[in-house]
DNA sequence: CCGGATGGTCAAGTTGCCTGACTACATGGT
DNA sequence: ACCATGTAGTCAGGCAACTTGACCATCCGG
C-alpha cells in the first residue's frame, strides 16, 4: 500500500479536471463568454440552485464573505446576476441569475458535456458508466469549490 | 448526448481533484510542510524530473518566467531548491531539489497514497484499477499544471 | 565578430483575496 | 417595549501572486 501506483491515479485525476477546467473556459469563450473565471462558475452552481444569499456563496466557494461580495459584484455589473430584496429579512439579498447568467450557465454544461464525450469516444459509454459510479462512490455530493 | 450525466462526470472529476488537492495540503501540513502551496508542488514535479531551468518551469506551469522566477526564488528561500550552475550554458542555472525538498516530495506522494487509499477501501481495488486505467486512457501524459 | 535570439532579473502595475471596522437589521430575554 | 447580542452586507486598506515592459549577459549562425 501507498506505493507509487496511487500516486498514479492522484495525478491523472488532476489532469483529468484539468482538461474539464480548460474545456469549459474554452468552450465558454468559443460562445462568447470570455469575462468569466472558473471561480464564476463555482458561483453560479451555487447560485441558480436557489435561494442563495451573498453568504452562502461564500461558504460554498470556501472564500470570505468580502471576497464573495466582489465576485458577486462583478456578476451583477456583468449581467448575470441580480439582487433581489429577501421578503424575510431586509439585510439580506437574494441572487439570482439573468437571463444571460442561465445562457452562460447552459453554455458551460454544454462546454462540459462536450469534454466527457470526448472521454465517452474514448472509453466506450460502459467504460465511462463505470468512472462516473466510481467516482461518485468516492466524491461527497454537495459543495463544489476551487482547490488550486 | 450532451446530456446531463455528461455534466455528473465532470463535476464529480472537480470533486475527485479537490479532494487530492486538499489532501496532498493537509497531509503536508500534518508532516510538518507548512510553507508550500499547490503551485509549488507542481514546480516540484518538472523539478524532480531533472534538468529543469526557470524557463522549463515557467512553461510546466503555464505562467511568465518572472512568475516562476518569484516562486523558484521562494523555494530557494525556503531551503527546497538550489539553483547550480549549467556547464553547457553561462546564462542558465539548473535547479534541483534539496534534501529537504525530496523529503517535501516524498510527504506529498505520500499524501497523494492516503487519499487513494481511502478511495481503494471504499471501491475495492479492482475498481481503482479500472479507474486508473480509465483515467489513463483519457489523459495525455506530460504537463501537468495549476488549472483553477 | 557582429546581430538576433535566449535565459534570467528588476521594476511597476493589476487583481484576487484577506483582515478589520463599520452600518443596518433581526432576534431573544427581561 | 427595549436593549444586548448576533447576523447580512459594505467600505477601506493591505498582502501576495501574477502580469507586462525594460533591461543585461550570454549564446549562436551568418
Amino acid at each position: 500500500m501507498t506505493d507509487d501506483s496511487g500516486v498514479a491515479v492522484a495525478m491523472l485525476v488532476l489532469g483529468a479536471a484539468t482538461q474539464v477546467i480548460d474545456g469549459i473556459q474554452h468552450g465558454l469563450a468559443e460562445r462568447g463568454f470570455t469575462d468569466v473565471r472558473p471561480a464564476h462558475g463555482f458561483a453560479f452552481v451555487r447560485i441558480s440552485a436557489g435561494d442563495a444569499t451573498m453568504i452562502d456563496v461564500a461558504d460554498y466557494l470556501g472564500v470570505t464573505k468580502q471576497a464573495a461580495s466582489q465576485l458577486v459584484e462583478q456578476l451583477v455589473q456583468r449581467g448575470y446576476v441580480i439582487r433581489e430584496a429577501d421578503p424575510r429579512d431586509a439585510r439580506s439579498r437574494i441572487l439570482k441569475l439573468t437571463e444571460r447568467g442561465w445562457a452562460c450557465t447552459r453554455a458551460a454544461e454544454q462546454a462540459a458535456a462536450d469534454t466527457t464525450d470526448a472521454w465517452r469516444r474514448q472509453l466506450g459509454t460502459p467504460a465511462l458508466a463505470a468512472l462516473q459510479s466510481a467516482l461518485q462512490a468516492v466524491v461527497p455530493p454537495g459543495r463544489l469549490r476551487p482547490a488550486w
